[in-house]
DNA sequence: TAGATATGAGACAGACCTGTCTCACTACTA
DNA sequence: TAGTAGTGAGACAGGTCTGTCTCATATCTA
Protein backbone atom coordinates (compact mmCIF):
# COMPACT_ATOMS: atom_id res chain seq x y z
CA UNK A 1 0.00 0.00 0.00
CA UNK A 2 3.03 1.97 0.70
CA UNK A 3 0.43 4.27 2.67
CA UNK A 4 1.73 7.33 4.34
CA UNK A 5 0.54 9.20 7.59
CA UNK A 6 -2.78 11.09 7.64
CA UNK A 7 -2.22 14.40 5.98
CA UNK A 8 -5.04 16.28 8.23
CA UNK A 9 -2.54 15.02 11.22
CA UNK A 10 0.04 16.31 9.64
CA UNK A 11 -1.24 19.90 9.32
CA UNK A 12 -2.99 19.97 12.22
CA UNK A 13 0.37 19.74 14.01
CA UNK A 14 2.09 22.41 12.06
CA UNK A 15 -0.66 24.62 12.62
CA UNK A 16 -0.38 24.20 16.46
CA UNK A 17 3.14 24.20 16.55
CA UNK A 18 2.80 27.61 14.37
CA UNK A 19 1.11 29.45 17.02
CA UNK A 20 2.86 27.73 20.22
CA UNK A 21 6.59 29.28 18.00
CA UNK A 22 5.04 32.32 17.31
CA UNK A 23 4.31 32.97 21.16
CA UNK A 24 6.77 31.26 22.79
CA UNK A 25 9.87 30.82 20.59
CA UNK A 26 11.39 27.79 19.41
CA UNK A 27 13.78 26.48 21.69
CA UNK A 28 10.91 27.42 24.52
CA UNK A 29 8.37 25.24 23.15
CA UNK A 30 8.62 21.63 23.64
CA UNK A 31 7.41 18.36 21.81
CA UNK A 32 5.59 17.49 25.02
CA UNK A 33 3.60 20.58 24.55
CA UNK A 34 2.72 21.17 20.98
CA UNK A 35 2.15 17.19 20.70
CA UNK A 36 -0.40 18.14 24.43
CA UNK A 37 -2.03 21.14 22.39
CA UNK A 38 -2.50 19.37 19.15
CA UNK A 39 -4.16 16.27 21.06
CA UNK A 40 -2.33 13.63 19.35
CA UNK A 41 0.69 11.25 20.58
CA UNK A 42 4.24 11.72 20.53
CA UNK A 43 4.88 8.83 17.96
CA UNK A 44 2.22 10.16 15.52
CA UNK A 45 4.57 13.85 15.50
CA UNK A 46 7.71 12.03 14.72
CA UNK A 47 5.88 9.76 12.14
CA UNK A 48 5.32 12.99 10.24
CA UNK A 49 8.65 14.66 11.37
CA UNK A 50 11.74 12.86 11.77
CA UNK A 51 13.04 16.01 14.27
CA UNK A 52 12.04 19.03 15.98
CA UNK A 53 14.35 20.84 13.38
CA UNK A 54 12.32 19.37 10.49
CA UNK A 55 8.97 20.50 12.00
CA UNK A 56 10.44 24.00 12.50
CA UNK A 57 11.53 24.31 8.79
CA UNK A 58 7.92 22.83 7.50
CA UNK A 59 5.74 25.44 9.60
CA UNK A 60 8.20 28.52 8.36
CA UNK A 61 7.81 27.12 4.60
CA UNK A 62 4.28 26.81 5.42
CA UNK A 63 4.29 30.38 6.88
CA UNK A 64 6.26 31.02 3.46
CA UNK A 65 3.73 29.68 0.59
CA UNK A 66 1.30 31.36 2.50
CA UNK A 67 2.76 34.91 2.64
CA UNK A 68 3.17 34.60 -1.01
CA UNK A 69 -0.26 33.73 -1.84
CA UNK A 70 -1.09 37.14 0.01
CA UNK A 71 1.58 39.08 -1.90
CA UNK A 72 -0.13 37.57 -5.29
CA UNK A 73 -3.36 38.71 -4.32
CA UNK A 74 -2.68 42.02 -2.94
CA UNK A 75 -0.60 42.91 -6.11
CA UNK A 76 -3.66 41.50 -8.08
CA UNK A 77 -6.09 44.06 -6.53
CA UNK A 78 -3.78 47.31 -7.54
CA UNK A 79 -3.16 48.61 -10.36
CA UNK A 80 -0.16 51.04 -10.35
CA UNK A 81 3.13 49.64 -8.66
CA UNK A 82 2.49 52.60 -6.53
CA UNK A 83 -0.44 50.95 -5.46
CA UNK A 84 1.14 47.73 -5.29
CA UNK A 85 3.74 48.36 -2.54
CA UNK A 86 1.07 50.42 -0.77
CA UNK A 87 -1.21 47.67 -0.38
CA UNK A 88 2.01 45.78 1.02
CA UNK A 89 2.27 48.35 3.49
CA UNK A 90 -1.42 48.34 4.17
CA UNK A 91 -1.19 44.36 4.86
CA UNK A 92 1.38 44.99 7.37
CA UNK A 93 -0.27 47.56 9.26
CA UNK A 94 -3.25 45.27 9.37
CA UNK A 95 -0.85 42.56 10.91
CA UNK A 96 0.60 45.12 13.45
CA UNK A 97 -3.00 45.74 14.49
CA UNK A 98 -4.07 41.83 15.04
CA UNK A 99 -4.71 40.44 18.57
CA UNK A 100 -2.21 37.55 17.48
CA UNK A 101 0.50 39.61 16.31
CA UNK A 102 3.93 38.77 17.99
CA UNK A 103 6.87 40.21 15.52
CA UNK A 104 8.00 38.49 12.66
CA UNK A 105 8.42 34.20 13.08
CA UNK A 106 11.28 34.58 10.47
CA UNK A 107 13.07 37.08 12.14
CA UNK A 108 12.34 35.26 15.53
CA UNK A 109 13.95 31.47 13.87
CA UNK A 110 17.03 33.76 12.46
CA UNK A 111 17.48 34.95 16.56
CA UNK A 112 17.49 31.44 17.51
CA UNK A 113 19.35 29.74 14.60
CA UNK A 114 22.47 32.42 13.87
CA UNK A 115 23.96 28.71 12.18
CA UNK A 116 24.17 29.75 8.29
CA UNK A 117 24.41 26.18 7.45
CA UNK A 118 21.56 25.21 9.44
CA UNK A 119 18.17 24.44 7.38
CA UNK A 120 16.02 26.82 9.73
CA UNK A 121 18.70 29.81 8.73
CA UNK A 122 18.43 28.42 5.46
CA UNK A 123 14.45 29.26 5.14
CA UNK A 124 14.77 32.45 6.90
CA UNK A 125 17.00 33.73 4.01
CA UNK A 126 14.51 32.13 1.43
CA UNK A 127 11.52 33.77 2.36
CA UNK A 128 13.45 37.00 2.86
CA UNK A 129 14.95 36.83 -0.21
CA UNK A 130 11.27 36.21 -1.93
CA UNK A 131 9.66 39.13 -0.20
CA UNK A 132 12.27 41.60 -1.60
CA UNK A 133 12.14 40.48 -5.20
CA UNK A 134 8.38 40.21 -5.43
CA UNK A 135 8.78 44.20 -4.42
CA UNK A 136 11.85 44.39 -7.11
CA UNK A 137 9.87 43.16 -9.84
CA UNK A 138 6.81 45.58 -8.82
CA UNK A 139 9.28 48.49 -8.72
CA UNK A 140 10.93 47.31 -12.10
CA UNK A 141 8.12 48.42 -13.65
CA UNK A 142 8.73 52.44 -12.80
CA UNK A 143 12.55 52.46 -12.69
CA UNK A 144 15.62 50.84 -13.75
CA UNK A 145 16.51 47.67 -12.72
CA UNK A 146 19.50 48.97 -10.63
CA UNK A 147 17.45 51.09 -8.88
CA UNK A 148 14.49 48.85 -8.54
CA UNK A 149 16.82 46.50 -6.64
CA UNK A 150 18.01 49.24 -4.27
CA UNK A 151 14.52 50.72 -3.93
CA UNK A 152 13.14 46.80 -2.93
CA UNK A 153 16.44 46.42 -0.47
CA UNK A 154 15.32 49.76 1.27
CA UNK A 155 11.64 48.78 1.43
CA UNK A 156 12.73 45.69 2.84
CA UNK A 157 14.52 47.01 5.73
CA UNK A 158 12.50 49.20 6.29
CA UNK A 159 9.24 46.66 6.83
CA UNK A 160 11.77 44.47 8.89
CA UNK A 161 12.24 47.59 11.25
CA UNK A 162 8.61 48.81 11.21
CA UNK A 163 7.91 44.63 12.48
CA UNK A 164 10.46 45.28 15.08
CA UNK A 165 8.84 48.44 16.21
CA UNK A 166 5.13 47.18 16.32
CA UNK A 167 6.31 43.96 18.40
CA UNK A 168 8.04 46.42 21.11
CA UNK A 169 4.55 48.42 21.05
CA UNK A 170 5.66 51.21 19.10
CA UNK A 171 3.82 51.25 15.77
CA UNK A 172 5.58 52.95 13.11
CA UNK A 173 3.78 52.33 9.88
CA UNK A 174 3.08 56.10 9.24
CA UNK A 175 6.49 56.65 9.41
CA UNK A 176 7.65 54.33 7.36
CA UNK A 177 5.03 54.71 5.28
CA UNK A 178 6.44 58.05 4.34
CA UNK A 179 10.09 57.03 4.52
CA UNK A 180 8.89 54.53 1.48
CA UNK A 181 7.44 57.51 -0.25
CA UNK A 182 10.46 59.20 -0.38
CA UNK A 183 12.87 56.02 -1.35
CA UNK A 184 10.23 55.29 -4.29
CA UNK A 185 10.27 59.14 -5.31
CA UNK A 186 14.20 59.39 -5.28
CA UNK A 187 14.93 56.25 -7.20
CA UNK A 188 12.47 56.79 -9.90
CA UNK A 189 13.68 60.60 -10.28
CA UNK A 190 17.35 59.63 -9.74
CA UNK A 191 18.34 63.48 -10.17
CA UNK B 1 31.98 45.35 56.20
CA UNK B 2 28.63 44.45 54.38
CA UNK B 3 30.87 42.83 51.35
CA UNK B 4 30.23 42.35 48.25
CA UNK B 5 31.68 39.79 45.99
CA UNK B 6 34.80 40.84 43.84
CA UNK B 7 33.37 43.27 40.86
CA UNK B 8 35.85 41.88 38.52
CA UNK B 9 34.77 38.38 38.45
CA UNK B 10 31.16 39.91 37.97
CA UNK B 11 31.63 41.99 35.22
CA UNK B 12 33.61 38.54 33.90
CA UNK B 13 30.89 36.62 33.93
CA UNK B 14 28.69 39.77 32.28
CA UNK B 15 30.98 39.84 29.30
CA UNK B 16 31.21 35.75 28.69
CA UNK B 17 27.61 35.40 28.91
CA UNK B 18 27.52 38.12 26.23
CA UNK B 19 29.33 36.06 23.99
CA UNK B 20 27.85 33.02 24.36
CA UNK B 21 24.46 34.62 23.84
CA UNK B 22 25.22 36.78 20.96
CA UNK B 23 26.65 33.28 19.20
CA UNK B 24 24.16 30.63 20.67
CA UNK B 25 21.03 32.44 21.77
CA UNK B 26 19.70 32.76 25.34
CA UNK B 27 17.37 29.58 25.64
CA UNK B 28 20.31 27.73 24.16
CA UNK B 29 22.91 28.69 26.65
CA UNK B 30 22.87 27.21 29.76
CA UNK B 31 24.47 28.51 33.02
CA UNK B 32 26.84 25.75 33.21
CA UNK B 33 28.08 27.18 29.89
CA UNK B 34 29.02 29.69 31.04
CA UNK B 35 30.13 28.94 34.09
CA UNK B 36 32.53 26.75 32.39
CA UNK B 37 33.48 29.23 29.33
CA UNK B 38 33.66 32.00 32.53
CA UNK B 39 36.00 29.01 34.85
CA UNK B 40 34.43 30.53 37.58
CA UNK B 41 32.17 27.91 40.68
CA UNK B 42 28.30 27.99 40.24
CA UNK B 43 27.78 29.49 43.12
CA UNK B 44 29.87 32.58 42.45
CA UNK B 45 27.54 33.20 39.23
CA UNK B 46 24.22 32.97 41.48
CA UNK B 47 26.33 35.31 44.43
CA UNK B 48 25.90 37.80 41.99
CA UNK B 49 23.08 37.14 39.57
CA UNK B 50 20.03 35.79 41.47
CA UNK B 51 18.95 34.38 38.11
CA UNK B 52 19.76 33.45 34.53
CA UNK B 53 16.89 36.20 33.51
CA UNK B 54 18.76 38.67 35.57
CA UNK B 55 22.30 38.35 34.40
CA UNK B 56 20.64 38.46 30.58
CA UNK B 57 18.99 42.22 32.13
CA UNK B 58 21.99 42.66 32.92
CA UNK B 59 24.13 41.95 30.13
CA UNK B 60 21.91 43.74 27.74
CA UNK B 61 22.29 46.58 29.76
CA UNK B 62 25.67 46.82 29.76
CA UNK B 63 26.25 46.62 26.08
CA UNK B 64 23.44 49.88 25.73
CA UNK B 65 25.62 51.75 28.10
CA UNK B 66 28.87 50.74 25.96
CA UNK B 67 26.48 52.02 22.65
CA UNK B 68 25.69 54.73 24.00
CA UNK B 69 29.14 55.83 24.90
CA UNK B 70 29.77 54.87 21.37
CA UNK B 71 27.20 57.09 19.83
CA UNK B 72 28.02 59.79 22.02
CA UNK B 73 31.54 59.60 21.14
CA UNK B 74 30.79 59.72 17.23
CA UNK B 75 28.46 62.45 17.38
CA UNK B 76 31.40 64.32 18.89
CA UNK B 77 33.68 63.42 15.58
CA UNK B 78 30.99 65.26 12.82
CA UNK B 79 30.16 68.77 12.78
CA UNK B 80 26.41 68.50 11.06
CA UNK B 81 23.92 66.64 11.55
CA UNK B 82 24.07 64.93 8.46
CA UNK B 83 27.64 63.87 9.08
CA UNK B 84 26.91 62.91 12.57
CA UNK B 85 23.92 60.36 10.80
CA UNK B 86 26.40 59.94 8.26
CA UNK B 87 28.98 58.23 11.11
CA UNK B 88 26.23 56.36 12.94
CA UNK B 89 25.63 54.29 9.65
CA UNK B 90 29.50 54.00 9.24
CA UNK B 91 29.62 52.46 12.48
CA UNK B 92 27.00 49.75 11.48
CA UNK B 93 28.86 49.07 8.27
CA UNK B 94 31.77 48.08 10.48
CA UNK B 95 29.59 46.40 12.88
CA UNK B 96 28.55 44.33 10.10
CA UNK B 97 31.86 43.87 8.97
CA UNK B 98 33.20 42.36 12.36
CA UNK B 99 34.30 38.58 12.01
CA UNK B 100 31.78 38.03 15.61
CA UNK B 101 28.95 39.71 13.95
CA UNK B 102 26.25 37.72 14.61
CA UNK B 103 23.07 40.31 14.32
CA UNK B 104 21.73 42.46 17.45
CA UNK B 105 21.46 40.98 20.45
CA UNK B 106 18.60 43.14 21.25
CA UNK B 107 16.27 42.25 18.66
CA UNK B 108 17.26 38.41 19.27
CA UNK B 109 16.49 39.05 23.10
CA UNK B 110 12.70 40.44 21.98
CA UNK B 111 12.47 37.48 19.65
CA UNK B 112 13.33 35.03 22.95
CA UNK B 113 11.13 37.08 25.42
CA UNK B 114 8.34 38.33 23.79
CA UNK B 115 6.41 39.09 27.01
CA UNK B 116 5.80 43.18 27.10
CA UNK B 117 6.05 42.45 30.89
CA UNK B 118 9.23 40.65 30.89
CA UNK B 119 12.08 42.78 32.01
CA UNK B 120 14.38 41.35 29.30
CA UNK B 121 11.28 42.93 26.99
CA UNK B 122 11.32 46.29 28.99
CA UNK B 123 15.51 46.20 28.55
CA UNK B 124 15.62 45.95 24.97
CA UNK B 125 12.66 48.24 24.30
CA UNK B 126 14.60 51.44 26.53
CA UNK B 127 17.95 50.46 24.17
CA UNK B 128 15.83 51.11 20.93
CA UNK B 129 14.27 53.94 22.31
CA UNK B 130 17.41 55.36 23.53
CA UNK B 131 18.86 55.01 20.31
CA UNK B 132 15.73 56.69 18.49
CA UNK B 133 15.45 59.50 20.53
CA UNK B 134 19.42 60.11 20.19
CA UNK B 135 19.13 60.33 15.99
CA UNK B 136 15.81 62.32 16.63
CA UNK B 137 17.68 65.43 19.13
CA UNK B 138 20.57 64.91 16.01
CA UNK B 139 17.50 65.65 13.15
CA UNK B 140 15.72 68.36 15.69
CA UNK B 141 19.06 70.43 14.09
CA UNK B 142 17.62 70.68 11.13
CA UNK B 143 14.12 70.06 11.04
CA UNK B 144 10.97 70.84 12.96
CA UNK B 145 10.24 68.60 15.96
CA UNK B 146 7.43 66.40 14.61
CA UNK B 147 9.74 65.94 11.01
CA UNK B 148 12.55 64.72 13.10
CA UNK B 149 10.32 62.23 15.49
CA UNK B 150 9.13 60.92 12.27
CA UNK B 151 12.29 60.76 10.51
CA UNK B 152 14.16 59.51 13.53
CA UNK B 153 11.79 56.34 13.72
CA UNK B 154 12.50 55.80 9.55
CA UNK B 155 15.98 55.84 9.99
CA UNK B 156 15.59 53.50 13.05
CA UNK B 157 13.48 51.05 11.03
CA UNK B 158 16.12 51.13 8.59
CA UNK B 159 18.88 50.20 10.76
CA UNK B 160 16.99 47.33 12.55
CA UNK B 161 16.12 46.12 8.41
CA UNK B 162 19.71 46.25 7.22
CA UNK B 163 21.05 44.61 10.89
CA UNK B 164 19.04 41.77 9.69
CA UNK B 165 20.11 41.58 5.97
CA UNK B 166 23.65 42.02 7.08
CA UNK B 167 22.94 38.89 9.51
CA UNK B 168 21.42 36.66 6.75
CA UNK B 169 24.72 37.32 5.02
CA UNK B 170 23.10 39.84 2.62
CA UNK B 171 24.91 43.57 3.38
CA UNK B 172 22.70 46.33 1.55
CA UNK B 173 23.94 49.27 4.27
CA UNK B 174 24.60 51.46 1.04
CA UNK B 175 20.91 50.83 0.20
CA UNK B 176 20.45 51.84 3.78
CA UNK B 177 22.58 55.02 3.52
CA UNK B 178 20.82 56.07 0.52
CA UNK B 179 17.61 55.75 1.28
CA UNK B 180 18.44 57.37 4.41
CA UNK B 181 19.34 60.15 2.69
CA UNK B 182 16.08 60.31 0.75
CA UNK B 183 14.02 60.25 4.02
CA UNK B 184 15.76 63.24 6.02
CA UNK B 185 16.12 65.12 2.66
CA UNK B 186 11.99 64.74 2.03
CA UNK B 187 11.72 65.83 5.66
CA UNK B 188 13.80 68.39 5.58
CA UNK B 189 12.27 70.14 2.26
CA UNK B 190 8.65 68.96 3.25
CA UNK B 191 7.47 70.07 0.01
C1' DT C 1 46.34 35.41 65.16
C1' DA C 2 41.44 35.32 64.63
C1' DG C 3 37.53 36.24 62.10
C1' DA C 4 34.98 37.55 58.18
C1' DT C 5 34.48 37.20 53.22
C1' DA C 6 34.82 35.28 48.65
C1' DT C 7 35.42 31.51 46.08
C1' DG C 8 35.98 26.60 44.10
C1' DA C 9 34.29 22.07 43.54
C1' DG C 10 30.76 19.32 43.13
C1' DA C 11 26.69 16.76 44.77
C1' DC C 12 21.89 17.18 44.49
C1' DA C 13 16.86 18.01 43.44
C1' DG C 14 13.20 18.42 40.43
C1' DA C 15 11.91 19.52 36.20
C1' DC C 16 12.24 19.49 31.35
C1' DC C 17 14.35 18.21 26.88
C1' DT C 18 14.51 15.16 22.40
C1' DG C 19 13.81 10.94 20.59
C1' DT C 20 12.77 5.67 20.83
C1' DC C 21 10.19 1.90 22.09
C1' DT C 22 6.25 -1.30 23.11
C1' DC C 23 1.52 -2.55 23.26
C1' DA C 24 -3.29 -2.08 22.42
C1' DC C 25 -6.77 -0.30 19.62
C1' DT C 26 -9.32 1.44 15.45
C1' DA C 27 -10.50 1.61 10.67
C1' DC C 28 -10.19 0.20 6.39
C1' DT C 29 -9.56 -3.17 2.77
C1' DA C 30 -8.43 -7.42 0.12
C1' DT D 1 -12.41 -12.67 8.16
C1' DA D 2 -7.67 -11.63 8.13
C1' DG D 3 -4.29 -8.38 7.44
C1' DT D 4 -2.43 -3.81 7.35
C1' DA D 5 -1.76 1.05 8.28
C1' DG D 6 -2.40 4.70 11.47
C1' DT D 7 -2.87 6.08 15.95
C1' DG D 8 -3.09 6.72 21.24
C1' DA D 9 -1.01 6.14 25.59
C1' DG D 10 2.77 6.05 28.03
C1' DA D 11 7.14 4.09 29.71
C1' DC D 12 11.85 4.82 29.01
C1' DA D 13 16.71 6.45 28.14
C1' DG D 14 20.11 9.79 28.29
C1' DG D 15 20.87 14.25 28.61
C1' DT D 16 20.26 19.14 29.99
C1' DC D 17 18.07 22.78 32.46
C1' DT D 18 17.85 26.14 36.68
C1' DG D 19 18.77 26.74 41.20
C1' DT D 20 20.26 25.15 46.10
C1' DC D 21 23.21 23.04 49.15
C1' DT D 22 27.51 21.66 51.73
C1' DC D 23 32.23 21.80 52.68
C1' DA D 24 36.96 23.04 52.04
C1' DT D 25 40.04 26.69 50.92
C1' DA D 26 42.05 31.15 49.90
C1' DT D 27 42.37 35.99 51.04
C1' DC D 28 42.11 39.99 53.47
C1' DT D 29 41.68 42.74 57.57
C1' DA D 30 41.07 44.02 62.55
Amino acid sequence: MMSSPTPGKRQHVVDTAYTLFKRDGFHATGIDRIIAEAGIAKMTMYRHFPSKDELIVEVLEHRARRFERQLDRLAQEAATPEQKIGKIFDWHERWFRSDDFHGCLFAHALAEFGDPGHPVFKAVARQKNAFKLHMQSILEKVMAPKQAESAAAALLMLIEGATLMAQMGQPAIDDARKAAAAIIASAHTPQ
